[in-house]
DNA sequence: GCCAACGTTGGC
DNA sequence: GCCAACGTTGGC
């Protein structure tokens, strides 16, 4: 089992709103960086835990975690001429981009901020601690989620 | 809201 | 295939 971390801003989809889906459940489309989907295409699978992270916020946080509940299939926001997420070069025949499906898994009681993240040092190789580092779907290593889920007061 | 860092596009 | 211009991300 792989781990990951996802970004969204709050205010476009949090971990609330994911909480309120049917069956807490939530395809996680719009993502439009290669590396990003192809992190979901080759490493992604049922089961995979991951970080819930809350981007452009006062306080950017962890503030849970989620489980992938399917594996990558295609982003049908990506041929919706009506979505923001829409990609001419990218059709139901052909799509370009992929998406997989999460479930809500645990809301942290206090979220877990970038701030803290910073003053842990065997934190200092984390992806999103690394300078201009703005993929929305990276791995985590094994310590390191388990170090993280170590902090969490419930 | 600013702006540095990054990814993508497209002219040449 | 280079690289300038542009758009986006995301911490601050």
């Amino acid at each position: 089992m792989r781990h990951w971390l996802l970004k969204s801003e709050p205010n476009v989809f949090s971990l609330e709103d994911l909480k309120n889906c049917p069956n807490q459940t939530e395809h996680w489309d719009g993502i439009r960086n290669y590396q990003a989907r192809n992190l979901m295409r080759d490493g992604m699978k049922v089961g995979d835990r991951a970080f819930f992270y809350h981007s452009r916020q006062a306080e950017p946080a962890i503030v849970g975690t989620v489980r992938v509940v399917r594996e990558a299939y295609p982003d049908h926001t990506s041929w919706d001429t009506t979505s923001k997420y829409f990609d001419e070069n990218s059709s139901e025949e052909n799509p370009r981009w992929l998406m997989v499906d999460v479930q809500f898994e645990s809301e942290f009681s206090l979220p877990i901020t970038l701030k803290e993240l910073r003053n842990i040092p065997e934190l200092k190789e984390m992806f999103l601690l690394r300078k201009g580092m703005r993929l929305s779907i990276q791995p985590v290593t094994e310590e390191e989620f388990e170090l993280i889920l170590s902090l969490v007061k419930d």
